[in-house]
DNA sequence: CATGAATGAGTCTTCATTCAT
DNA sequence: AATGAATGAAGACTCATTCAT
């Protein structure tokens, strides 16, 4: 299956879909590598093993390269947590777990795309593009954080939580969490990215969230 | 005195320390609106008023003037923090408060200031710069509230409390809501962003520091 | 002929190898109006009819282009030479004369081209290029004129000849004859910088060179 | 006396004469080092450790501070060839042997200026100013240096000499070696340009100048 | 659909010259 | 007479985009 899709990949003419997903991902590459002023169309193309002039005929220019590169990741991650948040099945602590987890999944919060979000984030000229994009799904999802906050808090009877505040110390909390990620890869890992914010999470539901041992938390190795 | 100052500043000669401190902060001002790579010698000299030329009398190159703007920013927070950390007649309570009041300082966390520092971590060559400079200060930084996260937990009995892990989550939360400051300046405010931390350093240390009230939490309009 | 080879090189595409030589071309051209520091990317794109990127195109850089340059002036002589200089029919008195005939044919020793020989000598930068460039062949070339004074020396009973010694006054002679080539080109011609070398060799082989007739040596009229 | 001199030159005011001079030995080991284009007046006035405004007081721009370098060159040679020239009790073969000695004497044929004569005759904007500068110089030289090369073949009763060639020959010679002596500096001596030289003149005038016995020339020392 | 040589506007950098002190 | 900070034109180099093949 991976043979035929590489085989696909390296032949004269593709399918447009397969040239542009194969440039998207040249692109986060690069991006991760050098940021978004250091990344060149040449050097783009230049991993994706293809011309130069492909990105024109794609693309159309390198801003909507990397527009498209930029929505690639928000729906990717839009998607994930789709996954949880319209699955019937689950009770609301399992989605709050749930949404935190797939944050840190290893796909979506890899250190490549990672360091892609904080370039275009860096970069003024796409963080208005980045706005627009993520404006409405981080809307949506703090809606529906605070939604299980709410939930869980009055099954609970956590009386001296506040949903709101909750949900936007989570949401700031992650993104904070992601920066260690890129500044510090070794102190703070996936793993320990979730458990960082669960332990807020249990701090707030004790009930209904385990707190990690304090016994375990030793000096020198965080999470 | 801010006359005699703007002054000096249109003068053809002025003192070295003055040119460079007038082109830093030119240059805050451009990677704040253009970021690292939209930022061009021709657009921060002609904010400062020169010439071209007088980047490379002052600063050699444009890597060493963005250097040089990374390393003031790095030491204003630094001087702020140290403030308070080497102030002997302040409680641990009211250092921790007093560092987390420090971090967003109108000064500090200026719209600006926060913009660069987000455009530098995007640039993977600067985040190196940025580790080579402030990783000492950092690491002491966040050994020093864990310190103090300590003694509050000691004297006031928190056996549940993990310093360490109380210490990274106060860094990243910082972190996250200095990003949540740039992309939505109107939604986070720098006294909110104060409340928001502060609750979260109340929730693990009730008896010390004061919960917002969940009333007062109403919904669309968060601390 | 010529007609296909112009259209070639204002075509917009053109092999590699056919845009170098223009280049290089062009470059000789520019070196000998201008010498090195005045020689402009822009001067030597604008001559050879291209646009400015190209020469980053196909040599890099500005001193990978004239040190190419060099080099082709180098090898163009090389190749001179050793068409003589392995032609097993001829004399040692025939190379010896063909050996100077060559140095002074009118497609080696041009006015542009010794014009860019000088220009190089007189930059400290090039003199190291061109000496790691061809003193191995300079040598050669040196004991090779040796060799030949050598052997006719030997065959004529020419005793009081020493080769070594010739052979560095024919070098020499050899630049200092290009050098006035350049500063006085309507004193000294082409057939007269050969009849000036072969003088002097021909006073130290009287029975093998002919002397030019002092008769024929009036005042005003050089060679 | 000399200690005078340093202690005139680093006084804060000097007479015009002694900067001037100051300014031009600095302008000739700069050229030395770096040519005419990597010649800059901060370089040259840093070697003289004087400020770069000292130029333009005193020369005016770089173009005449170079032509003002060449020129005093040109006069120093001048004034050593007319030494000779103009005394009376030399004979002819005195005066030929002491033209061809003052041309390597160690001063003026120092490794620094003859690297500076190259540059500035590599140089095309320079070379007319060059030109100009030696050509009346060059010719009355010439002349000269033929005039005693028909006196003594006429009094010698050499037949078979041409003045006019050997007075060429000579000349081409000289700067050949000259050449010779930048390029390659171990292999070409002061000592060994006048052999070389004077055994050219040798094999002219037997019976008035000393051929360098051919014996003594062993292959590998050249002269 | 795909290539990659060619373009040329934009940027950083250098440096001779100027001028207030 | 001397300084050296400041200027700004000029040049090398980069790179997104174009287009003939």
């Amino acid at each position: 299956m991976l043979d035929t899709q590489q085989d696909t990949r390296k032949r004269r003419f593709a399918p447009r879909e397969v040239r542009r997903q194969q440039l998207i991902e040249a692109t986060l590459d690069a991006l991760a590598e050098n940021g978004v002023s250091g990344t060149t169309m040449a050097a783009v193309t230049q991993r994706a093993g293809l011309s130069m002039g492909i990105v024109s005929l794609h693309f159309q220019s390198k801003a909507n390269l990397l527009t498209s590169t930029l929505r690639y990741l928000a729906e990717e991650i839009r998607d994930a947590w789709a996954d949880i948040h319209l699955d019937a099945a689950l009770s609301a602590t399992d989605r709050l777990r749930g949404i935190v987890d797939a944050s840190f999944d290893e796909n979506i919060s890899s250190p490549v795309k990672m360091r892609v979000w904080f370039a275009f984030f860096g970069e003024a000229r796409y963080r208005q593009v980045y706005r627009d994009m993520v404006e409405d799904f981080d809307e949506e999802r703090i809606d529906a954080i605070e939604e299980l906050c709410a939930q869980i808090a009055q099954d609970g009877g956590y009386d001296d939580v506040c949903p709101k505040t909750l949900a936007a110390t989570i949401e700031c909390l992650c993104d904070g969490v992601w920066l260690s990620m890129i500044l510090y890869p070794d102190w703070m890992t996936s793993a320990g990215a979730k458990a960082q914010v669960m332990d807020v999470v249990a701090r707030h539901f004790p009930r209904h969230f385990q707190l990690t041992a304090p016994k375990t938390c030793a000096k020198g190795t965080p999470t």
